[in-house]
DNA sequence: TCATGATCATAACAACGTTATGGTTGAGTA
DNA sequence: TACTCAACCATAACGTTGTTATGATCATGA
């Protein structure tokens, strides 16, 4: 059923994920969604450890492939980040849904996206072993915030870039960004 | 009838902003909405709207307002812009919201929002009148993307922190980006 | 075999955004 | 002044949504 709800929210968007729609194409009736996720909120749950424990999977696997340059590791990882975007931004969209009041993940789904960003830190933390774990939590939190802030607003302003292009955007952002954080206490910008 | 909808989206959020209460509010029935705004999509335009141009004005408030360090100018930019979302945080969600399949604001929505990122621009361009317009333009946007990424992950991953401590955070963060950007032809992270 | 819990089909409910219907009001024109 | 028309309004009804209620079926364990 959860596989039936994620092809829906694939195919037509947030708005076409309705109870009524998961049963059908589950071949079921509407109590299905209630007997095996509680109701709507379940699957919308679901939905988002799923995509959290993807995007997880994505950049744990960069960190356990890749043992070369320090920040070619991070910004292997910010590429499969954004693939993971590119691939499913609807799924992304859920999980990063400001309206907070209309969807509040319960706390299994809030552990599942604490458990990705444990995963980004430890990126970071391969990349930069010099690095304190608050640290690196530090910059790793700050990087995907700036990650996440251009995958937004991207769609937001409606901006138009080849995949490559955008790739190059969001990399070259990133080092400016971990260039001045590496830099944090010699140089600051007056 | 658009301030009622405004207090109740401050009050009560997405989830309480129906017509019947939109309505109710205005004392008014519900059919008001549907001859003044098109329905409730129109009031949501109208906030959307209503938002950048807050968000704008309180940006170029700061530009012409501050001659101080260029640098300082930017940073005073994303304070009131952190003011804002802080004081309209429900208004703020929904001038960004993820999930462009509940809520495509139209051309005019569009329009509104392209003008407030131009007032950002201006800032960036009074601080550092040597850059160009496209090269102010794009150190805008990240810088915006930073912000608005680390407001959005904050509230994602319930960050607990005071006001003060947020501040100096995320000047912090881009203040490493800045640093980072104006350096971008001569040093970069490897 | 019986009891119980899990699962299910269906109908009904309340709330939602929207449309339909008829009425009122105000402005403009003859 | 009377009439017309557009704008606005109150109310009811409609179709859709998430949810609950009801009764039935099935599987498991004692």
């Amino acid at each position: 059923m959860i596989a039936a709800a994620a092809e829906i929210l694939d195919e037509e968007g947030i708005a076409g994920l309705s109870v009524r729609a998961i049963a059908d194409r589950a071949k079921t009736s509407t109590i299905g969604v209630y007997s095996h996720f509680g109701g709507k909120k379940g699957v919308l749950n679901a939905l988002y450890i799923s995509g959290f424990e993807q995007l997880g999977a994505s950049v744990e696997d960069v960190r356990r492939e890749n043992t070369g340059a320090s920040h070619e590791r991070i910004l292997l990882a910010i590429d499969a980040y954004l693939e993971f975007e590119a691939r499913k931004p609807r799924l992304y969209a859920l999980m990063f849904d400001a309206q907070g009041d209309r969807f509040q993940p319960d706390p299994e789904a809030t552990r599942a996206a604490r458990a990705a960003f444990v995963k980004l830190v430890a990126v970071f933390l391969a990349a930069r072993p010099d690095w304190s774990r608050v640290h690196a939590a530090r910059i790793a939190f700050e990087s995907w915030a700036l990650v996440h802030g251009l995958v937004m607003l991207r769609t937001h302003q409606t901006l138009k870039q080849s995949p490559a292009a955008w790739q190059r955007t969001v990399r070259s952002a990133a080092r400016n960004y971990l260039f001045g954080a590496m830099n944090d206490r010699i140089n600051r910008p007056k």
